[in-house]
DNA sequence: ATTTATTTTTAGGCTAGCCTAAACCAGAAA
DNA sequence: TTTCTGGTTTAGGCTAGCCTAAAAATAAAT
């Protein structure tokens, strides 16, 4: 009952009554207002994997991201493309379209505003962040997100460094390095990590890697690509090759 | 897979390892650790319905009140019956065992907490609350709550008047009066409503009554029920049966 | 004590989202 | 070109949660 008034105001974006006669006004690029939370989490991850919406994404892939198989994921797609939220081609990989990516964008900004609030307001630590906001960003309120911005104060980044979109669906794009990139003698300030997972953010509270700390590389070993470098200019640390390519420096 | 290794671990409260020995530790009555959406709103509703608890539930008075059928709640009431969080037999309606109680008052917390923080902190209205934390009361983490709790500085009441169930699952009683049965010169402070839908408070709002209000009844009205009253000692009102029958005073 | 009305349960069926196993396709290798 | 192989889809089936319609149990009225 409820599904299906649902599922026909999908396309109407708003509607007028003059005396009797009510007026459905559409718009062609139709605006799902409500998606499940299994859908969101789908396009968010197609958007992730697609390197923010450019590349084509394959099927094992996202089954393995979404820790799902492969024959799940081939179901939810021809959902996905039914909804036009998808462009799905058999055999040939999937892209969001012009909506999806503003669902992946919308999805991931309200990951990202509760990731800070959890952060500045509730004192949750960096590592902490990321599990409660995965079940927070499908909370349904637009209401809800844009006084919880004005609160934050219109935060640009999250806890991890990571761009945090508009209410209109645009996101910066940082310029930053890969640590396992620089060359010998090259540095910069940590601005961003490539892994929100506790693990790897544990580690870096560990070794006292932070945003905003400056690294500079000292030497590079050939043999398993670990990299020497010092921190603030005073710490010397080893970093294997797994770490160094999750940390994002300033360019 | 992911399913019924929860499962498992339903009755497990903890475990120790010895060595190569993995101990179990079991608790008699056991605690499901997450239960789904649907059946925290079934658990909340049967305790609503029973008056916090004393009084057997019928099945149409669920369906009502979740909006759903008849032989929906009677599949539900097997299952969570099975789950040990109700009591049911069939025909004679159903009560929550401490068990489910505990649940209900968890989900109550959960939902009187995020209500205070969209008032206090996101400057909603009492009359916008409700519909958000109705989603809200289900984010599953124990840490987000106890820190929420703390960001608020404990309350005790939500913006309904409403008592807040502490962390162990106590609920203070309140001592209050129902406006509609008082009597003629008779009077107190508004200190909570019995219906928390957005039309009732909006009503509320546009005459002036707020918690905190001081009433005092100036006359009833035997026709239809209905409640002359005093405002602040200023303002004189008419409210309806309807009305009156919605509005807690201090006992 | 019967009959009637109401409430509740059962029977059977639907969709969303998931699974395994088998079939299929496309690109690489022979 | 044909064969192999890894990735993908289809076939068929599962559970949670919902539905309608029919049957059964209880409560109310005669
Ligand atoms: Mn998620
Ligand atoms: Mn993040
Ligand atoms: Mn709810
Ligand atoms: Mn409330």
């Amino acid at each position: 009952m409820h599904a299906s008034i649902v599922g026909q105001l999908k396309v109407c974006l708003s509607y007028r009554t003059i005396q009797d006669t009510v007026i459905l006004l559409f718009n062609p690029l139709s605006i799902d207002l409500v998606h499940s939370y299994t859908e969101e989490n789908y396009i968010k991850t197609i958007f992730k994997l697609s390197a923010n919406g450019t590349q084509e994404v394959n099927t094992n892939a996202i089954a393995e991201a979404l820790e799902t198989r492969a024959a799940s994921v081939t179901d939810m797609l021809r959902k996905l493309s039914a909804k036009q939220l998808v462009n799905y081609v058999k055999y040939k990989g999937v892209s969001l379209t012009q909506e999806g990516e503003q669902v992946a964008l919308q999805v991931i900004r309200k990951h990202r505003l509760w990731e800070v609030f959890l952060l500045e307001k509730l004192k949750f630590s960096w590592d902490e962040v990321h599990e409660v906001a995965e079940e927070l960003e499908h909370v349904n309120s637009p209401l809800l997100i844009q006084r919880l911005d004005e609160y934050l104060g219109y935060p640009k980044f999250d806890p991890h460094g990571d761009p945090i979109p508009s209410e209109s669906g645009q996101m910066m794009v940082k310029k930053q390095r890969l640590l396992a990139e620089l060359e010998i003698a090259e540095g910069g300030v940590v601005v961003g990590v490539n892994d929100s997972q506790p693990l790897f953010l544990q580690y870096l509270n560990k070794v006292g890697i932070s945003l905003g700390s400056r690294i500079r590389v000292v030497d590079k070993m050939a043999y398993d690509h670990s990299l020497e470098i010092v921190l603030e200019e005073e710490k010397s640390l080893l970093l294997s090759s797994e770490v160094s390519r999750n940390i994002f420096l300033s360019a």
